[in-house]
DNA sequence: TTATCATATGAACAACTGTTCATTCGATAA
DNA sequence: TTATCGAATGAACAGTTGTTCATATGATAA
């Protein structure tokens, strides 16, 4: 009984045994998809260094403008990037709009990718 | 004293005390930058499931384009990116080449991520 | 109301990314 | 050698991304 061969490959597949014990394993692709989107918006380096910030304090898009010399424009874009991904959460008082880390996860996953590249 | 404003930044700057204490705190720009770029790396779904695939087991080329559904030349391509990212390492053996993951660092990262996405 | 300030957003554009296709390389076997 | 197979790679191309610029909101103060 051979492996079905996906029709992208135009291989032998060589190691059936092993394909279908990790196929059994593997998670759905919808869950994989969404932990790579988690991942791909840490990717950017002015959003990472955004959550950074945040991550030491409440601050508003000005502050946020001001420390990371980023045009008042391109921060809000990008916060609004995180807010959809529900990175950051915000809060209006008058004319300022506060932002803060949406929950603990996020920075619990930046200080393990930090150990991760300065480790080795 | 005033806090010496970004060019970047037209408006006025509300909080210095908050920024010049984050900006104590905030990691060099080169650090963040090697952070966002390994998530970067995480950040896509065909390099993503090829991670989840030798997260289970040491595989070849051919393997990963058959489970995967990814022609042969993609998987080659994005697993040229995963090792330029010292994220998997290969060995030859004859014709076929075996990739695994690089270090432990890489499957704690994922379960982490999962636990997140899956968490809420 | 009008003016001003902080923020948000749409459009445009350049830069980047991931795939496909065609070809080449490297190793083995005939 | 020549043929074959697994893997690697360069070029091209479509799709995506992040920034800038201009403008629009939304809230406060005059």
């Amino acid at each position: 009984m051979r492996f079905e061969r996906a029709e992208h490959c135009d291989c032998t597949v060589i190691h059936e045994d092993a394909i279908k014990m990790v196929q059994e394993k593997l998670p759905e692709y919808q869950l994989i998809y969404e932990v790579s989107q988690l991942f791909r918006t840490f990717g950017d380096p002015t959003r990472a260094r955004i959550l950074c910030a945040l991550k030491e304090a409440e601050l508003c898009v000005c502050d946020l403008s001001a420390l990371l010399s980023i045009s008042q424009s391109a921060v809000s874009h990008q916060l609004r990037i995180l807010k959809g991904m529900r990175m950051v959460k915000s809060r209006r008082n008058g004319k300022v709009v506060y932002y803060s880390l949406a929950d603990e996860h996020i920075e619990a996953l930046f200080r393990i990718a930090f150990t991760h590249v300065t480790e080795e």
